[in-house]
DNA sequence: TTTCCTGCAAAAGCTTTGCAAGTAC
DNA sequence: GTACTTGCAAAGCTTTTGCAGGAAA
């Protein structure tokens, strides 16, 4: 499993060889910062965070790299619950967290989150994807509710 | 659980007193058509179904509408994997499939997916939102994957 | 050298909004 | 009658694209 590990340019460079990827400077930058951080961020996020580490970056670029690295399997795109795109250098299954108010996602804390994930049955999934079929990738799992700190703005 | 099984004008009407939404022509034809079909349409999806079925209705009140009808609880917005949001007006837990390749959203058959659901541990979920100071309002299973007839154009 | 990537700016999609007229309550 | 909805068109976002110059392999 490429899990990003190891985030020094030569890792990320085998990396990219690995799924046949260039490897350019903003490439690097961009798949470094978002396997750096927590959050899930947005296209813009990243772009904002990119601007503001000095690093010479066009939004185009950051949209082709993204989407170059998702369909490389670097990268999953979620769902943020609103109007833009959130992306997540983690690729294993993974429980996340979505706040209704404000659209930010984060990770459950692995432990917690492989206890959920072990307990899916195996040969339900089976079933489901002959009685559909359908090829199952990978399963996406949200938990989508509130912070208790975040009640704000709730009509 | 207010469940969509009946749809006549009468049932619908109870059901937006409940929730305090104005009951109007244009509110019952978008919860009625989206509470009739199985697949998870767009908003543009919606408003062809409506436009071709001699509702006479405008791209900005489906949007409106849809977004009332989340806020109080009726519909649920989901995530296609692309650039538009798709809508579901069944609210329980329920298990979804999503194309890849299309961004279509369909229902997992609901006895296979209530033995996927039932399997969550919810003394683990319980433990999530005391160790992260969050309430879950919902859980949002999505299998992403591909038709097996579905291996149209994959890069 | 060849092929792909970047950056810009322009275009294309999707969603929201201001406002006047209309409708539920 | 009051407050909320609708519909239109315009504005605001997010994302994609064409193309010339630049960089990786």
């Amino acid at each position: 499993m490429p899990a990003a590990s190891k985030l020094c340019e030569q890792a990320v460079q085998e990396l990219f060889t690995q799924v046949h990827l260039r490897f350019t400077r903003q490439r690097y930058a961009i798949y470094h910062a978002l396997a750096s951080v927590h959050s899930h961020p947005t296209v813009d996020e990243l772009f904002q965070m990119l601007a503001q580490a000095n690093h010479d970056i066009s939004l185009a670029t950051v949209y082709n790299t993204l989407e170059a690295l998702v369909k490389s399997g670097l990268v999953r795109k979620l769902s943020d619950g609103g109007t833009s795109a959130r992306y997540d250098a983690t690729v294993d299954d993974h429980l996340h967290v979505r706040d209704k108010n404000t659209g930010t996602v984060a990770d459950v804390p692995a432990d917690l989150g492989q206890r959920l994930l072990k307990t899916l049955p195996n040969e339900v999934l089976k079933q489901i994807e002959i009685e559909l079929g359908f090829k199952i990738n990978h399963v996406e799992i949200e938990l989508v509710g509130e912070y208790a700190s975040s009640k704000t703005h709730v009509a």
